[in-house]
DNA sequence: CATGAATGAGTCTTCATTCAT
DNA sequence: GATGAATGAAGACTCATTCAT
């Protein structure tokens, strides 16, 4: 998943053998988009020059108007390339599985900390905490998604346990959000903090679930 | 709290009443500082235009650079203005104390919703998150304060909770940060997300109680 | 001589006739070159304005930056692109030469008035005495191409002269530089009150020479 | 003369004993003249900074327009102030004296020598140097002065050196001029290339008068 | 008179975007 | 398609000049 990476340099030795021009003019957007997801996390929106994504992709600054009308463009290119992959295998979880509540949040919310630190997905991360606010399309485009693929899945894992008897109802079963907020800050803080005092994630998952089972039990 | 932000809190009561213009010149700075937070959050630092800085303090242009060597200087002006009033308040909540361990970190959470939601923090917030990264300095100052009055309060609160053997030893009481994660999410939620589908703090809030009473007992 | 300065002399023969396109490109740097040489020469460094260098050279001011990192970068460029055409004729004169000292210094002394009011070298030469001080880089170039042309000769044709017995140590031999401060002066003057009162080369070099003709004998 | 000099700290103990605070008021146009003329010279007209004139006068930017219109004024106030002083003692010189033309052009000479390497002097002929040709009223005046003191006290030598048998009509007594050629580049040198490689005024002097004996003969 | 805050026109420099080759 | 030269619209920053105190 979001594996397209930096820059795929060895050709699949799998094809044929010829092609190998073509296979690269195929995989330009890709680049571009790549190299560009790399600078606009790095710099922000406005202080990257498509110069020097041009550069990092290996190709010309006019190159990358022939694939993307604008700078804008190519931002919400990048933006919405990774979505689908980093936030596709979470659904399923829920439905079919007959453990506590408890396991069932620990299943999704390892699962937060696997993807949401995956190199590629931090970049994503940074530039939509960084950026949303000032892109009303981008800040759609996630809420939708987080909406879709995550607050959902939450709120059926609470309202299975209401059901289930496993919880009551309270202020944290009507805003369940608040369970996974430790993720966030672990994100955020690394976003902001990294060069100075980096929160290791697996230090803070175990905390985060240790206090999950805390507050709802382990059967709970 | 945290209002005497703008406008210098201590005004000259000898003086007549006069001096209208005085008056303004020695408030230009933070006039100038002021419209700089505010354009700064709301575009970002690249994206900001002196010029509309200079528009909403009153002034032009030319006038910021009587007080601020380059943008980036007024940036870091700006950033470390309200740090001092944001943050002071928290640290003597702890010493004098005898409730439980639950009891101080309602307070202190209580604090902290009820300071990172002022409009001000919230612009202050708004830039951290989103070009700290950029501003190495931005992010050691913000570091500094955050660990210094935030974090080492909750250090203390655990600790004190561990020596009164109201907690145990665990991966939580390891990583305490952990326990105010959500209300990050708030903030960075409400950051990129306010148009869409803002969060509401007191719910929020209340469902974040909720959960470290759960967690840690009412008497925990 | 010293007119290759504007256009590279050689033009590619072989190609058909076109091209004037691709002519034009590759002439560019050179045309902004004589154009901020003409502007420089005119108004000095700091009043000169890049968008009148610009025009000048039939571009916009923004393509000056594609050849050019900055204003000073443009003019130290400028300063050099003349300097070996225009003192490259001078050293070989002594070597192979068999008439007095004074034939001698009349064939260095005439060939500097040809050069030195030659249209572009004066556009140098102005420049140079207006802001060699500023800029210590220039001064040392066209030290280094002074002392190393022009003074060296001066110095060889007088310890020929004091070898075959032409002249006697003297203070003037000591400081042959004075021999040439005519020409420096008329130069300087019509730097100075071209407008005014031009000095004319021509005259100015005959009696120059009838100087040193009194001075060293027409033998000696 | 030209005593006007840079700053004079030390108030004239001839005068009474009050006052220093007049005085100092009375002075103030000849010390912003004499920190102009300084900037003026060091870095020419167009790149001085009226708040470092302001500076080096010790008084403030807006001071300056009390006295002068603006900074072109200023300028040519600068330029003026010197003038009388610099040249005014050289006229009897010719008159009532009775020596050989060389004798004369001798004592022109050293005279010239001695007042052109004046550091006030200095500072004058390099700002003339450097933007007498932008400045027509500036060449004028000095145009005016060179020609009205300087080259006409060389014709008259010539004449009185024809009339008296010493000289014979040439090419050199038609462009009397040439004969102080040296002492013009000695002033030029300096102002370039004073860091690099400065011209000893006295040697200079030497070989030139070397130079103009050997032309004139001793009683020529 | 002197101050120094404020102004605003001007200039360098950057960079997204276009276009002929 | 790709290139890279050229464009032109901004925007940061400077500084001569003005003006209220």
């Amino acid at each position: 998943m979001v594996d397209q990476g930096e820059e795929p340099p060895v050709e699949p030795p799998s094809e044929p053998i010829d092609k190998p021009r073509r296979r690269r003019k195929e995989a330009r957007p890709q680049e571009i988009i790549a190299a560009g997801l790399a600078e606009f996390a790095e710099r922000g929106f406005a202080a990257t020059r498509l110069e020097d994504v041009a550069a990092r992709a290996g190709v010309v600054k006019g190159t990358i108007y022939r694939y993307f009308d604008s700078k804008e463009t190519l931002f919400e290119a990048a933006l919405s390339s990774g979505v689908g992959p980093a936030f596709e295998s979470l659904p399923d979880i829920v439905a079919d599985h007959d453990g506590s509540t408890f396991d069932l949040l620990r299943l999704l919310v390892v699962r937060l900390y696997e993807t949401l630190f995956l190199p590629e997905v931090e970049l994503l991360a940074r530039i939509i905490i960084s950026e949303g606010h000032r892109f009303p399309a981008v800040a759609e485009l996630y809420h939708r998604i987080l909406i879709g693929k995550g607050r959902d899945i939450l709120r059926r894992i609470i309202e299975r346990g209401l059901a289930r008897g496993e919880l009551s109802p309270s202020p944290l079963s009507a805003t369940p959000e608040v369970l996974i907020g430790p993720v966030v800050m672990a994100i955020v803080w690394n976003t902001t903090f990294d060069r100075l005092d980096p929160i290791e994630p697996k230090r803070f998952l175990e905390a985060h679930l240790d206090l999950l089972e805390k507050a709802l039990g382990r059967n709970g």
